[in-house]
DNA sequence: GCGCCGATTGGCT
DNA sequence: GCCAATCGGCGCC
């Protein structure tokens, strides 16, 4: 990991215990980070999503209901909850707000920092620009699976560092993208005019 | 127990 | 633009 990444402080618990929209919101700019010593990657996070958990249609959490699946997202505010779409990408996210909501954070696309090299092989040699912008994407090219569902910073094997926007970017607000309840609702959030924000079809 | 759908992606038409 | 891959949850028989 670079000495600029290092000095960045994980976020701590209190980040994550607050409304899910504005977490979703400051995300933009922090770094995930995955790996030790010399097989870090790392990227600025882009693009999140909010799910609000027990009110949200859209969300694994809708109605507090539980299986075996989704039982991090009732954990404590900075528990992973990392899930299989589709049967074959994993999908992580952040738990927030408070206990028992349900409500997390989609990451959903990374402007690769660190680690690249690596990146690249773990994706199959696609275009950078594809690297990690998507949700199922980014969690292969940072080695993300089950094994970081349920874990929490700073001991599990993927944590988030402070980072800030730059003064000449700004958050862009639009619906959620890829389900069918609730789509509508502005709850997306990305850096607008990234290059590294997953394009949706 | 069975079939359908999904917070996705990559490949082909 | 369309579709398959692939698996867990859920509604329904």
């Amino acid at each position: 990991m670079s000495p600029h990444l290092r000095a960045a402080k994980v976020l701590p618990v209190s980040f994550f215990a607050r409304p899910v929209e504005t977490v979703a919101v400051e995300l933009l700019g922090t770094v995930m980070v995955s790996g030790v010593r010399g097989a870090v990657t790392a990227g600025r996070i882009v693009e999140t999503e909010a799910y609000l958990g027990r009110d949200d249609p859209a969300s694994h959490g809708y109605q507090l209901r539980r299986n075996a699946r989704n039982q991090s997202l009732y954990g404590p505010p900075g528990t992973w909850y990392v899930y299989l779409s589709y049967g074959m990408h994993w999908c992580a996210n952040l738990v927030c707000q408070v206990d028992g909501i349900g409500a997390a954070i989609l990451v959903r696309a990374l402007e690769p920092l660190e680690g690249l090299e690596r990146m690249r092989k773990r994706r199959g040699g696609v275009e950078d620009r594809l690297l990690a912008s998507g949700p199922g994407r980014l969690c292969q090219a940072l080695g993300v699976t089950r094994t970081l569902d349920g874990s929490s910073m700073p001991r599990s094997g993927v944590s988030v560092r402070a980072g800030q926007l730059r003064p000449d970017e700004r958050v862009e607000v639009t619906r959620r993208i890829g389900i069918s309840k609730a789509a509508e609702w502005p709850l997306r959030f990305t850096v607008a005019g990234s290059e590294w924000v997953s394009k949706g079809r």
